[in-house]
Parts: structure tokens; sequence; C-alpha cells
DNA sequence: GACATTTGACCCAA
DNA sequence: TTGGGTCAAATGTC
């Protein structure tokens, strides 16, 4: 039997995610029709309102929280903070092992929409650096889902860990799963906004990432795919810069997939079929997303490795990891959990 | 040679 | 026993 409190509770959920939901047609509407950077970033700004709260609200109704708990560190009125939640597991994590820690990692998904007519649908980044340790085909689903660790597992002792399935329904659709927050300082990947520009490419996803035949093939269409962000990214946007670039980037990049997908030309500059992996001629997936390099800024072999998978918003940002200070004005500087506000996929490191 | 990814094998919870 | 999650050797790329 349904408590007072679930009913609306629920009803709170649902209400706020299909605001979010209007709120991104809003979006993808307005930069179709009158792009403004000014719309957009308030745009943002809401999504990112959204997100808090539905992540306040199911992250209370996960953990047994109700809305009218008084001691709940989590309500409506209150904010969560991420170090709580990790104190919580850390304070238990020395006594147990690998699997019991997994188990008591806080637990989130989001759905991430890529869609070739009017660019990406929501997301750009969480702003860590995955790598992938393993892909396998669940019992169900049409396509194989990818396991992402942080690189820095073992020198930092971070957990962290996100599952990517494609949806069955919507090929455009990807449900990620991430497994614990960071701990990790993953410092060494960020780049300052004041950095020289850096330069956004594309990686060819099929679900999983391309290899380097493929990653080859593209660099020769290195013209029409490479774009500089220089117009795209002023020192006085926010850190979330790069949702901008890769809106823009992929109206632009828009016209080249389509052709890419279906004939593999566009422009002279042609992918050969083999080029695609089985996998990607089966599902035609192209992972559109942004990754921004900033030439100047030295990468280490290692960090270099781990930039694939990193994402291009909090990449560059200069506060590093901390997703919900992409809205300087408007956070509520007690809100200093790392939940994932956009994403990409993976993303790419190609050239240098 | 170094590094990341792939993929079959293994572990373990349900 | 089954299936999801992880490991680690093999493989590929630069």
């Amino acid at each position: 039997m349904e408590s007072a409190v679930t009913w609306p509770y629920n009803t709170l959920i649902n209400e706020l995610a299909q605001g979010m939901e209007k709120t991104k047609q809003l979006r993808i509407h307005l930069w179709s029709t009158s792009p403004s950077e000014t719309h957009d970033l308030i745009l943002q700004k809401m999504l990112s309102s959204y997100d808090k709260a539905l992540f306040i609200l199911r992250w209370g109704g996960s953990n047994g929280a109700t809305l009218s708990t008084p001691d709940t560190s989590v309500s409506v009125h209150g904010s969560i903070r991420i170090e709580d939640v990790n104190k919580n597991i850390n304070d238990n994590q020395d006594n147990m092992n690998a699997s019991k820690k997994r188990k008591m990692q806080h637990t989130w998904t989001e759905q991430v929409k890529v869609d070739f007519e009017n660019g990406l649908e929501g997301h750009t980044g969480d702003g860590y650096n995955w790598r992938k340790y393993g892909q396998k085909y669940i019992l169900g689903a049409k396509y194989p889902r990818s396991y992402y660790r942080c690189p820095y597992r073992l020198v930092q002792n971070c957990w962290a860990t996100k599952q990517v399935q494609r949806s069955d329904d919507d090929l455009t659709v990807f449900d990620i799963t991430y497994k614990g927050t960071h701990t990790c300082s993953q410092s060494t990947n960020t780049v300052p906004l004041s950095a020289s520009p850096g330069k956004l490419e594309l990686k060819l996803n099929d679900g999983h990432d391309l290899q380097g035949q493929q990653n080859q093939a593209l660099s020769n269409c290195k013209n029409s795919l490479s774009v500089s962000t220089e117009d795209l990214v002023s020192e006085e946007m926010p850190a979330h810069f790069s949702f901008q670039s890769t809106f823009a980037f992929h109206d632009d990049v828009n016209h080249y997939f389509p052709a890419l997908l279906d004939e593999n030309h566009h422009q002279g500059c042609t992918v050969s079929p083999e080029l695609i992996s089985p996998a990607s001629s089966e599902s035609n997936y192209f992972s559109a997303t942004t990754y921004v390099r900033t030439p100047n800024v030295q990468h280490s072999e290692a960090d270099t490795a781990d930039i694939i998978s990193a994402h291009a918003s909090t990449t560059n940002s200069p506060i590093g990891g901390m997703e919900f200070l992409i809205d300087p004005i408007n956070s509520d500087p007690n809100f200093e959990f790392n939940m994932p506000e956009f994403f990409t996929y993976s993303n790419f490191e190609h050239g240098q």
C-alpha cells in the first residue's frame, strides 16, 4: 500500500521530470530556430535546477528518507552534501571487501540522448576520466553494456564506476549508471578556460570506442571534423562552456554524420565500410561527443590514456569535477556532490 | 615499447 | 544455476 508520503513524492518527481523534459525540448527548439547563447545559458540553469531537485528527491527516496523526516540529510528544503554520503560509505569501506564496497556505493542513472537532427539533446559530460574495463552482452538487451572505472582507482583509491547501456527501444538513448562518486583528484586533466582554444573533434562510436583505423579515417577528415572553439568559448563563459561548444559543434557536424552513417561519404571524406566495426555496422551509432584539448597543456602518457572517456565539460573546467558549480550564479554553495549534470558518452582524444 | 581496449574466464550474489 | 560485474591476458594502436 502506498503511503501518504510516497504518493506526493512520486508525483513530485514525475512533475519535475516532465518539466525537465519540456525544458530540454524548448532548449532544442530555441537553438534550432534562433540560437542564442544567453537563452541557452538560462535553460541550462533551469535544467540544472531540475537535475538537482530530482537527485535530491530520488536520493532521499532510495535511501528511505521521507520528505517529512526532520533529521534526514535530504529534504526538500535542504541540500545534500556528497561528502556526507561518501563519509558514511568510506567509514565502512575499510572493513569490507570490494564487493561490499560497491554495494554501499551511491548509485544513480542518467539517460542520454543523441539526436542527429538536432544535436545533442541534453548532456555533454560528467567531467571525469574513465577507463573501460569490460563489455558484456546483458540478457534481454540488444546491445552490450560497457563498464568503465576511474583510471585512478589504485593510485587514489577511487572506486567510482559507470556502466553505459544503449537503449533497445531508442537507438539514440543511452542509460548511464554511475556507481560511487569520485574520491580522486583529477586535476591533471583540468584545463583553465583561459588557455588557448582547444580543438573539438569527434569520435565515432557504436557504443564502444572505435579503434585506430576508424580514428585514422576520421583524422583524414580533420578539416570537416575539427572545429576551433575560438569563436565559441570566451573566458567570461561559465565552466560549462563546452556544452555551448558542443551544441554549435553538432549543428555543424550534423551535416557530416548522416552522410557518414548512410553512405560513409561526405564532402570528400570517405570512411570505408570495413573501418566501421561489426558492432557499429549493426548499430550505426555515433557517439557525437566533443573532446577539447588545449595544445599547450601537458598530459602524461597515462593522462592521455585516461582522457579517453574523459568529458569535455570539466576536462576544461577550472573547478574540475564539481559539476554543479558549473552554474556559479545559482548554485547552492552547500550543494557539492558530483552527480553528473551533463554527459557525453565516451570521448575521444585524437591528435595533439 | 607503452598504453588502452577487447574479450573470454572467473567470481559471486540472487 | 544463472547472469551481472570484474579480471587479466591477448590484441591493437601509436
